[in-house]
DNA sequence: GAAAGCTGAGAAACCGTTTTACCTAGGGTG
DNA sequence: CACCCTAGGTAAAACGGTTTCTCAGCTTTC
């Protein structure tokens, strides 16, 4: 099973009895030649196992079956997810990703977005473990097309978030579905955007005057939120938690103090984070953002913006992943199944990508590829 | 600010006034010409910002730096530290890394094999979730070097693994230093290798007849423990859990039995996962396996093997990756600094690697090289 | 029956580097 | 002075593909 040195499109070739330029043009589909030809060096190339070498034809192409995944998280909560949605999208389209983790560096950033440029990269994705916050790079005026998952980027960037809103009415309504009245937002700190955003949404459905209480996105703050709403008269029978670990910190605190989740009072997280929202006894309701999803979206678009910046103007349109509530409410099993639902898909942003230089034209372009070339390579006679 | 053209060496080589020939050897330092010359052309490059086609370069010099990361493990507990630790290693060294998540599909693998392949990838590293598990993927008998991180491989490969047992006898010795003497094992099932080591460590330094129970990796496993533990007579003054979830069952479970933890019994974890280990109250001590350290050893090793595959005939040196101890014990205050320390960094196997035919052969080797380049590309005169 | 059109295939140019082989001028040697 | 050596540099081949251009041969068409 020693492995053979490589096959190449020569040896295809020579196999097949044609040329190079024909195989060349049979594996690819492209050309004109009977039938009968096509197949027999379709066939051979099977046979001997060819594959093509990448890079060569990386070249000529000008594209390289190849993205740039930029992400600040290196531990990552958020970005897994956003990362296992885009590789699914792009496997099967032959496209492989770098990974490249910039914690908050800005030079680790620019080594990183310089090395991707010089392999030739067709796109680059950057992520991010907050919505609301930019990643140390300048990624505008790159030769190649940028999407900003769930990170912030430039006004008219192409860029994909969750829906905090479509979340958070979610939630609530959950709440309200199941009877409750007296609810109250428990959530992180006044400065996230999605803060802000899941909180207007909460007071939307649940009411004007329904409370929000900020603290930090710990279990901690959890524990102390119950401590103050306990220590007041107007009780609520419904919370909602801006994330998992808040509302782990809320369920514990609870039981502590003998109160019956749910009999008595029900809660509901955010982020669906498996870790935290199954070991909560009992097992946690939280919204899930589908970040699977939304980085699906993103390699899907990515890939878009790579072909029309080559092909035709690019003219993106935006999507936004839509959040999904985990029906498996507070199920007394330790061991219920927590399946996910995706519920909806909400277009939020028509915000358009400025098509740098298309790939079509750069060849044209290039400074009189002829003249260039006469100088350094005169070929034979003269 | 539009971004021109891209910058080749041919322009570098006109604008100083040298040959491309000339200006490829200046940039690489290598060949001969005088040292004015070298500095112009360098100049040159800078003042233009030149910056190499890694595809062309990589396809003359059959090196991409370029390595591929096979992992298992989507939402990356262990596979991000140790990616992480990768990436540092990498970075300086121009290297980037292709990201590839295989669930436990062999297909998918293949796929993601067969690209990495094709796109000419200078070696692989594979890692995992478990240490005692293979990859659904066959990677021997490949053409480019390959490094099993924290994931078994084949018997004669290059592994890199934590250090179970030193782990283990670091948290034992912890429990023992605190004057603990009834020490008890609250661990994961038996069948994880894993498990086996540390448990015997454990017994090395705790004696022969201390206790270990096996149980699910889950907080819920450690409120059962403890249930089982305070239900007989001889109760311990020490546990040393199998992973952090379960020492946060047990610290939970003896803060409702009202056993003051760090006061009357002292626990340690394992893995120092950051979001439980913290979240528990108080704080836990906790072994750090030092993945990301493994992960530097895992890049580093693949790009000496990468190096050496091709200049001449590697032996590889394998080490482990020891475990460290968290010194943070059982603080009061919440917010008590964690910081990591790494210990000892332990040489456990040496295994070799089989050198697949090296690279300086290859080219000599592939059949008659001019004889084959004659029939395709006859140039010129004749 | 000759001009025009179409078809299948191959030669050569090209992508942007690195590397090899060769050349020339100058200096030292016998 | 013939000879060899070396330093400094260049032309061209090579890497492994894709794509454009060309061309011979066969049908149509008038």
């Amino acid at each position: 099973m020693a492995k053979a040195e490589r096959i190449r499109i020569y040896d295809v070739a020579r196999v097949a009895g044609v040329s190079v330029a024909t195989a060349s043009k049979a594996l690819n589909d492209t050309g004109r030649m009977t039938e009968a030809t096509r197949t027999r060096v379709k066939q051979t190339a099977a046979a001997l196992g060819f594959r093509p070498n990448a890079m060569a034809r990386a070249l000529t192409r000008q594209r390289s079956f190849t993205i740039g995944l930029l992400t600040n998280d290196t531990y990552g909560r958020f970005t897994l997810p956003v990362m296992a949605g885009i590789n699914e999208a792009l496997v099967d389209q032959g496209v492989s990703v770098f990974l490249c983790g910039i914690e908050d560096d800005a030079a680790l950033g620019k080594i990183h977005v310089d090395a991707m440029l010089d392999k030739q990269v067709d796109g680059i994705i950057a992520t991010g473990k907050r919505i609301d916050r930019r990643l140390p790079v300048d990624l505008s005026n790159l030769p190649v097309p940028v999407v900003y998952a769930f990170t912030e980027g430039p006004a008219d960037a192409v860029t994909l978030v969750s829906d905090d809103r479509q979340g958070a009415r979610e939630a609530t309504e959950h709440l309200l579905a199941h009877g409750r009245r007296r609810l109250v937002h428990v959530t992180g700190p006044d400065s996230f955007a999605s803060v802000q955003n899941r909180a207007e949404a909460f007071r939307a459905s649940a009411g004007q005057d329904a409370m929000v209480l900020h603290g930090a996105w710990s279990e901690a703050w959890g524990h102390e939120a119950v401590a103050k709403l306990w220590a007041q008269p107007n009780r609520p029978d419904g919370i909602f938690c801006g994330n998992d670990q808040i509302a782990r910190g809320v369920v514990d605190a609870l039981r502590e103090r003998g109160v019956d989740v749910p009999a008595e009072v029900s809660v509901v997280g955010f982020d669906n984070w498996e870790i935290v929202s199954a070991a909560t006894r009992p097992p946690l309701t939280t919204i899930d953002m589908n970040l699977k999803e939304l980085g699906r979206e993103a390699g899907r678009l990515i890939l878009d913006l790579a072909e029309g910046s080559r092909s035709s103007r690019a003219s993106a349109r935006c999507h936004a992943s839509s959040c999904c509530a985990n029906p498996a409410e507070a199920t007394a099993s330790r061991t219920a199944p927590k399946k996910r639902c995706f519920r909806r898909f909400r277009e939020c942003c028509h915000r358009h990508w400025r098509a740098h230089g298309s790939g079509g034209k750069r060849r044209l372009e290039r400074g009189n590829p002829t003249r260039h070339r006469t100088r350094p390579r005169p070929q034979g006679r003269i």
